[in-house]
DNA sequence: TGAAAACTACCTGAATTCAGGGATATTTTC
DNA sequence: GAAAATATCCCTGAATTCAGGTAGTTTTCA
């Protein structure tokens, strides 16, 4: 089993090389952004499975999965992270990776999500499958496509705009602010403008 | 060199392990989050060094670091945290410990830190003496003194939550709550709750 | 131990946001 | 050409936030 790792902190993919080798494994590269992880691939032979942290400077987790289940069709994804948040993995698991663990788990999970996928199979932990779930029942979380005047109102309400501002800005009536609000809020799910620029910052919509 | 390790990801924990058994030193335990830590340090013969993580639940890396080094002087600590802002930085100075690296530093750090604190000195990475002086030189970037409270109201506003729900949470009068509310934005010079929330992610303050 | 800082609580009143409706025109897409 | 998406505008009413105060108690620290 050839394995890629992909996660910026170099002390983790030190100690996760350890316990991959000690199982059997052989890490063949490592890179610490998206871009390397693309480079690598394009470069060398590639590996036979990849371990995908998500947050990573350069190019996230999510664009190198969406990039390689497009080109490198049998390359078995891993995602390793640390987010546990239905966003993220219903995300991923739309892009059709074969694994989704998270860092909080210990070494014998990590064996047995390699050894899992090895076979063909897919490995979800427990507490991925119950995020899922508990997601789906609220269909409100389902990443929506925001229009190019909703992102304008988020970073003018990120801007410490208030409603009035934004329409002699705009030269629009406040009203129509106040349902470029609403909808917002309603589309991402959220409660109010401090949910939505935290939204907004995870999510790179502001910097 | 006994090591006591403090992180909420076993598989960090782990991979950390075999980076510090390789080096010579003896892991003597491992904790998920602060109260863990504490509560080994007072069932054990404490050991030398504690590998602390900032981002923890139950108690947090901050917390165990000031209630250590009122209790336990003699033990060492570093810092072993994917956080470099200034502010995080700093605060952990301040409660001396001993010192501060990152996690997408790499194994010869590790070893190079261990070894350096073992021998009674101080250990701070590049990467952090200079974020913590870029932090002087921009007084800017010095975050006004937020007491510990404001804190964590700051990040209850960025969950969504009312004044009401935080006061109900919290067991405080919701004047309270909008006395905290008002002096936070007053001292960090802001207008309202959404540019509170850009500030304290860039900041570090959340998330 | 005494001052400063932090935490607590209350008040008034204006401004703003949020939730719930409904409506029309234009542009894009199929 | 029809359907869908987008952008615009309006309304009511409750809830919340924000700005401006005052003030007592506890904690911290020099």
């Amino acid at each position: 089993m050839k394995i890629l790792l992909a996660d910026d902190h170099r002390m983790f993919i030190e100690g996760i090389s350890y316990m991959l080798r000690e199982a059997g494994c052989e890490v063949v590269g490592i890179a610490q952004n998206g871009t390397e992880a693309l480079a690598f691939l394009q470069q060398n032979d590639y590996p036979d499975l990849l371990m995908l942290d998500i947050e990573m400077p350069e190019m996230d987790g999510v664009e190198v999965a969406e990039k390689i289940k497009e080109e490198y069709t049998e390359l078995k994804i891993i995602v390793l992270t640390m987010h546990d948040e239905p966003e993220f993995i219903r995300q991923m698991l739309k892009l059709g990776v074969d694994g989704y663990i998270l860092k909080d788990a210990g070494k014998e999970i990590l064996v047995e999500a390699v050894e899992t996928v090895k076979s063909g199979k897919k490995y979800f932990g427990e507490k991925i499958t119950e995020n899922v779930f508990s997601g789906f029942t609220q269909p409100k979380s389902i990443p929506t496509k925001l229009t190019q005047r909703e992102l304008e109102i988020i970073r003018l309400i990120a801007d410490q705009k208030t409603t009035g501002q934004m329409a002699r800005e705009l030269f629009l009536s406040k009203h129509t602010i106040e349902t470029h609000r609403k909808n917002i809020l309603l589309k991402l799910g959220l409660k109010n403008s401090a949910g939505l620029v935290k939204y907004a910052m995870k999510h790179g919509l502001i910097e």
